[in-house]
DNA sequence: TTGTATGCGTTATCAC
DNA sequence: GTGATAACGCATACAA
């Protein structure tokens, strides 16, 4: 089998009867001439695509698409939640000819050179930054300006892509107040990630509004820490009806919890959590929640870097309540 | 803020007093010399990383891994293995500077088309297959030979990693009969995926073997699959004790049926499935099921095509039993 | 608008 | 072994 390469710039110049020069601003569209379309229809029968590595080598653009998760230690790639955003970057990073690379952020002093790094490497033509804060969007270098966007909370220069956490906590805490709970227990999760902020934020303004008594437990994104963080609730107050968890792990953990301590769900205590996970359908009971269309949010983060141009400088996106059986 | 630019090989070669064609070989290891430690020393002095788009473009190697799922629809890509698989690869192939794409492969006569154009594409090193069917690796160009892996089966130049699919149903399946069960039903995967046939041979085996009757309901790898299945098996064959699934998914769908049916786990119907995804630990009773190194399949595909060396034609990943409440 | 010429950073092919 | 030098494929500043 003869292994023809790849036809090349040239190649549809030379069909089209142009300059090289001529063919690349007429596929780039800055040519509005006779010739453009004679180069499109060249370059269409030639089967040419232009080949990424040339062109990011020439421009000086980078070939990939770095998702960099902030944390304290290299396991937070370990996330579900971090699979999803890098599979759908990957998956709309495609057709684009870009890949993408998952890489940890850490959180000691040592951030601001991982990302100096990030912005001098010429293989890296934009980032999508996970699980940001305030200092990592402090220490954003220059170098990084214009090609970083952030699926979490953003900053003067770097779009912020995420679901209305505030929004989504509201509709769940009224709908379990709405039926009839009145002393709601809310697990967070670590104080340092600003996601958690809005959430915390609507249930004590929820609690206040109400004069309902605030009880709050920390914790993290596993189902382990809903696990711990029920034990404690049902210890310190073991009158609480209701208990909302900032993520769906965590959740289905109190889920767990709460059967094999024989407390009925949703009859004696209420659960509901975050995100809609598959898994939500499937606990028993099933488990209320509210949607987070993560593959969505992570599509336009990285479809915003990829074209390059300034985006919003905040998309937020809606979350709806999603009622099963356990609140 | 001054944005100098990461350093080149030329200022490595300055600064090592060699040239250019010199300090590229004693990077690539080519050249034992003394030269050689002052080039290493200069580069790691100025910080020289080495650029992987010039790289690509000069040797021709591209810059990026291709995941390439099979399956009959584009939602194949929706899949949580995928993500798992995808983002892995995104992490390992993160320090050589590469990025991962993913993307569908169509099941339909276009297949050695999209195979063709994926080995032509200037930008891909290497491809990663997930789902590999024995038409696909049939349809495998010329110009893919040499950097393309198989997660799942392999074929001569097309190193397969895979978990030892055929061990881990017998191991399963051996514990389940050794805890009493006698008729018990598999509810298997799509008949085109190759990775189904062991565990339904392993199946298959241990009927024959026992002179247990053969009950086999295909379904896919969604909880809703299993969640019907469970309700056929039910409904032909009432006095199944014993359910094995292909996956974790339609397992505990077949809980969760089985759970509104009012049917005991494990008291009437034991239940297993395959993968400890996390939410098996989670689920009512909790799920008997096999570990599936996911993670650890893609990461060495990925490192074994990146690494451009042939690997051995089969991997195979361990297996282990984990016991739940469920069988 | 179009063509010419140069640069992007590296590897590979030569001579030496 | 080492050093010029030519690709690699494309974008772009500049001149026409």
């Amino acid at each position: 089998m003869p292994h023809r390469p790849s036809p090349t710039l040239e190649d549809v110049a030379r069909a089209a009867d142009v300059s090289r020069a001529t063919a690349s601003r007429a596929l780039a569209g800055s040519a509005s001439t006779p010739a453009r379309a004679r180069v499109h229809a060249a370059a269409r029968q030639l089967g040419y695509t232009t080949n990424p590595v040339a062109r990011a080598l020439a421009s000086g653009s980078g070939v990939r698409l770095a998702v960099v998760v902030h944390g304290r230690r290299a396991d937070v790639l370990d996330d579900p939640y971090v699979d999803r955003v890098v599979a759908a970057a990957a998956r709309a990073a495609a057709p684009q000819g870009v890949g993408v690379s998952a890489s940890w952020l850490p959180m000691d002093r040592g951030t601001p050179q991982v990302l100096e790094q990030l912005g001098e490497d010429r293989g890296v033509c934009g980032v999508i930054l996970v699980n940001t804060t305030e200092r990592v969007l402090a220490a954003l270098p220059a170098s990084l300006r214009g090609r970083v966007v952030s699926i979490g909370i953003g900053a003067p220069g770097v779009p912020s892509f995420d679901v209305d956490n505030g929004g989504a906590a509201t509709t769940i805490l009224n709908h379990m107040y709405a039926s009839g709970r009145r002393r709601i227990a809310m697990i967070s999760g670590p104080a340092w990630l600003p996601c958690t902020a809005r959430p915390v934020e609507a249930y004590r303004d929820l609690m206040a509004a109400t004069g309902s008594p605030v009880r709050v437990v920390s914790g993290d994104f596993s189902a382990h820490s809903g696990h711990r963080a029920a034990a404690e609730i049902l210890r310190r107050w073991p009158d609480t009806d209701a208990v909302y968890a900032i993520s769906d792990a965590p959740a289905l953990g109190v889920l767990a919890a709460l059967g094999s301590s024989g407390v009925d769900v949703p009859g004696d205590i209420a659960v509901a959590g975050f995100d809609d996970i598959p898994f939500a359908a499937l606990s028993t009971p099933g488990l209320t929640t509210a949607s987070h269309p993560v593959g969505r949010i992570a599509t336009a983060a990285a479809e915003a870097v990829l074209a390059g141009r300034p985006a919003p400088p905040v998309t937020s996106f809606g979350s709806e309540l999603i009622r099963r059986r356990s609140a």
